[in-house]
DNA sequence: TGGGCTATAGTTAGGAC
DNA sequence: AGTCCTAACTATAGCCC
């Protein structure tokens, strides 16, 4: 038999509480310059620690490119956690090679729904979507990939750089 | 004062419990095919809140791209939450802004990196840098982009397709 | 696949350091 | 900017539909 005294509880509750504990806030841009930061910092990496768990959980590549209040870029991927400015240029390479990678996937899939879905597209469309990928000829390949049909090149830049890259 | 039997509470507890609530699990890849496809689609849409909530609260450019256990691509940026699947072509083209806007952002900020820390990028890591950003030339113009110095072009892409693009 | 539900796990606001 | 703290908020596992 437990017994309680309401009104003592509620005191001593006024009493002991040592924080305000979270706060319910409304999703509006935060005005005060230091909450904001403060704010930006925790929730960032809060989102990257989400990231990383869906892409464990169900086997999945997540790439995610925040920029900062400071303009601070904070990149994760095939390349996970790095902020740009720590990176060594060893390190720049694998952050590229992921970035490649994630590029030619999409490159991919948007030429399967092309195809998928017999979608003729306007030349400007198709431009687009070469610029999007950054790749610059269109083309599509026995592997669904928007590839440069003329040199293998991608960016007009030697396939030594790029053919490892390719999935 | 408020009084609780401890005993029946705890009975009344087990036989009134509905569902076992949310259990803890080990962040290791789901082998059952269905669960793994229901968690990828509830996390999926979690995360993306999540990077909604900081880009509002903080004002600040989120971008993420992430493919399903099916190969389906789920993007959200300066297009928000649209599948490319479901994207008509002028919502295509929306899209496309945005990456082409991120990417530009991303090759400012290489560039600022590379002058604030006076870094003399070998020839090979700077054709990295240009690959990352879909940019085929590299010399930094006084905004601090990377740009093609002889056409004004991105990608060989005709400038009328990308110049309400830059920054 | 996407909604519902509940109980619990996990995140985070606000504070101090 | 990072760490710790607590209380309160939100996300989500496991279930059903």
């Amino acid at each position: 038999m437990v017994v309680i005294n309401n009104i003592n509880k509620n005191v001593d509750h006024k009493k002991t509480k040592i924080t305000k504990g979270s706060q319910k806030i409304e999703i509006k841009k935060l005005e005060d310059k230091n909450s904001l930061q403060v704010t930006f910092s925790k929730r960032r990496s809060g989102l990257f620690n989400k990231a990383m768990e869906l892409s464990v959980l169900c086997g999945v590549e997540v790439g995610i490119v925040v920029f900062s209040p400071n303009g601070k870029m904070f990149v994760i991927g095939c390349w996970w956690d790095e902020s740009i400015d720590k990176m060594r240029l060893e390190e720049l390479e694998e952050y590229v090679k992921g970035l490649m990678k994630l590029r030619l996937t999409v490159a991919s899939r948007i030429s399967e729904m092309m195809m998928k879905n017999h979608c003729l597209m306007p030349l400007v469309a198709a431009t687009m979507v070469a610029i999007a990928t950054g790749l610059d000829v269109l083309p599509i390949n026995n592997n669904g990939f928007v590839v440069d049909g003329n040199s293998n090149s991608v960016c007009g830049f030697d396939d030594r750089f790029t053919q490892h890259l390719r999935m």
